[in-house]
DNA sequence: ACAAAAAATCCCATATTATGGGATTGAGCG
DNA sequence: CGCTCAATCCCATAATATGGGATTTTTTGT
C-alpha cells in the first residue's frame, strides 16, 4: 500500500484514483481503499477535480523531523557563521538515514548554483563525496552488509570490486580529514566534504562546500578544505554537547 | 499500521519496538513488522540503540511537495517584496490541504516573534484568522458537509451553534476584502488575513501578517491589511498565470 | 434550478494474508 | 570470548483485504 506514493513525483505530482489503480496494477476498489486510507492518514489529499496529491502530514512531520534534529538547530548556526568565508559556492549538511543519505539543511550564498541541492535531495550513498565521506566513517559489520548487498553499484562507482579492495580504498579515505569531489554528482561543480560524529563518535552526518569547478584550479583547496574541517568539528562538538546536556537532564 | 507514525512527536521523536509496541497496543511480532514495513518505505529509519524516529522518505516527499507546488515559488517572491513593506512581524501562506490547513511558507523579519509559525504547522481549522477566511470562502457543499462532522468544534471556535447561523457568520466574512484576529492561537499576537485563489478562483490558501498586539492600536490596522490584500492578489493572479501557462503548454 | 457525468462509497462471499507466541539467529559491547 | 539486547524466523489459525458491480453522492454545465 505504501508503494503507492512512489507513483507521486515531482513530474507527476497529480494522480487521479484510475489512474493510480492502472499504474500500479491495482483494482478499481482497491485503489480507492489505499487512496482513502492514505488519505485518512494525510499523506495524501484530494486537490479537487478528483485528483490526489502528497498531503499535509507529510509536510507536517517533516517539521517534526526539522524540530528535533540536532542537526539542523546547530548546523543553521554554524553554517551561517562559516558561509561568508567560503566565498562563492554553497555549504550544505548532508545525513545520514538508515541507509539513505540525504541534503538536511544548506546555506548558499545568493546566485549559487542551482536549486536542486535544497532539503531532501537524495544522494547515492556511493557517488559523491558527501556520501563517501560518511561510507568512510562506518563501522565494519554495517559496511560489510553494504558491500553483500550493492557490490554491483559500489562496483560501478569506482570504490573496488571485491571486499577487500573496497575496504582498503575506504580506509584510505578515513586517514584524511576531509575529501574532494570532481563533478561525481553535478557537472561542472567541485566539492569538498568532512564527516561529522555524534557524540558518541558514530559518523552521522557531513559537511559540503560545493562550489564552481573553475575555483579548484583559481584558488587553494587546502585552505577552503581546513574551513570545511573546521565547520564539520564544530557541528559535532555542537553536537556532543547538545546530547550530553540531554542525558544529564534526564538521570 | 499507519497510526504508528502518530507516536513520534516532537516531545518523544525517537522509540524502541518494544515501547510503540506497548504505546499501541500491539503484540511484539506485529510491532516489529510494522517497523520493518515503515522503515522500507523510509518512513522510519533506525537510529541506533534499537531506536527509531520517523525517516528519510518524509524528508524527500516534503521535498517533492516544495518544488511542485506553485504556492512555494510565487510566495517566496511575493512576500519577500512585501516584507520590507509591513514592519515588524511576519508574513507566512497558509494552505489548504485536504480539510487541513497549514503555514507552507513564511518570511520574517529577524527577532519576529517565534519559530512556531515555521513551514508544518497545523491550523485548527475554525480559529484563527489564517483558517476563518479560508474557511469563508468554501463552496457550500463542503461547507454542510464540514459543519455536520465538526458541530462541536464550531460552536466552540464562536463561528455559530447551527447551520444558518454558521452560513451567515461566514458570508458575512467573506464579505470583506480581509479577516483580522487578535490572540486566537497565540497570545499576543495580532493577524490580518486575506484569501488566495487559485486560477479557477477556488479557494486554496491565504497570507498572513502576524504582529505584537500592541501594534494593532498604534500602526493604522486599514493599511496593513491593504498590504496583506495586495500581497494575496499578487499571488493569486501569479498562480492564474503560471497554471494557465502550464495548461497551454499541454493542450 | 435541473439533468447528465463523474467521483466515491457500499456490499459481501471468498481466498489471501496478517497475526502472535515462542524459539533462534545475529549484532554490539566489554 | 561470552554476555546481552535487537531482530528475524516459523507456522497453524483467525482475521481481513480483495474485487466486481450496483448505488449513492458530488460536481459540472446549461
Amino acid at each position: 500500500m505504501l508503494n503507492v506514493l512512489d507513483a507521486f513525483s515531482e513530474a507527476e505530482p497529480v494522480w487521479t484514483v484510475d489512474a493510480l489503480g492502472e499504474s500500479l496494477g491495482l483494482t478499481r476498489s482497491t485503489a480507492y481503499r489505499y487512496v482513502k486510507e492514505l488519505c485518512e492518514a494525510g499523506l495524501l489529499a484530494p486537490v479537487g477535480g478528483g485528483g490526489y496529491s502528497l498531503g499535509p502530514r507529510i509536510i507536517e512531520l517533516d517539521r517534526q523531523i526539522r524540530h528535533s534534529d540536532p542537526l539542523l538547530t546547530v548546523g543553521a548556526e554554524v553554517l551561517a557563521g562559516l558561509l561568508p568565508r567560503c566565498g562563492e559556492g554553497i555549504l550544505f549538511i548532508c545525513g545520514l538515514r538508515g541507509d539513505a543519505v540525504l541534503s538536511v539543511y544548506l546555506a548558499a550564498n545568493p546566485n549559487s548554483l542551482d536549486i536542486s541541492y535544497s532539503r531532501g535531495r537524495p544522494m547515492p550513498l556511493f557517488r559523491g563525496s558527501a556520501s563517501v565521506i560518511i561510507l568512510a566513517h562506518l563501522p565494519e559489520g554495517r559496511l560489510r552488509r553494504l558491500f553483500r548487498d550493492h557490490r554491483d553499484a559500489i562496483a560501478a562507482a569506482g570504490l573496488g570490486e571485491d571486499w577487500v579492495s573496497f575496504r582498503s580504498r575506504l580506509r584510505d579515505i578515513r586517514a584524511r580529514p576531509y575529501l574532494t569531489g570532481r563533478a561525481q554528482l553535478d557537472r561542472g561543480v567541485f566539492a569538498i566534504s568532512a564527516p561529522v560524529f555524534d557524540g558518541d563518535g558514530n559518523i552521522f552526518a557531513s559537511l559540503t562546500l560545493a562550489m564552481p569547478e573553475r575555483r579548484a584550479d583559481e584558488d587553494d583547496v587546502a585552505t577552503l578544505a581546513a574551513l570545511v574541517v573546521e565547520g564539520a568539528r564544530a557541528i559535532t562538538a555542537a553536537v556532543g554537547a547538545r546530547v550530553t546536556a540531554r542525558n544529564e537532564t534526564r538521570s
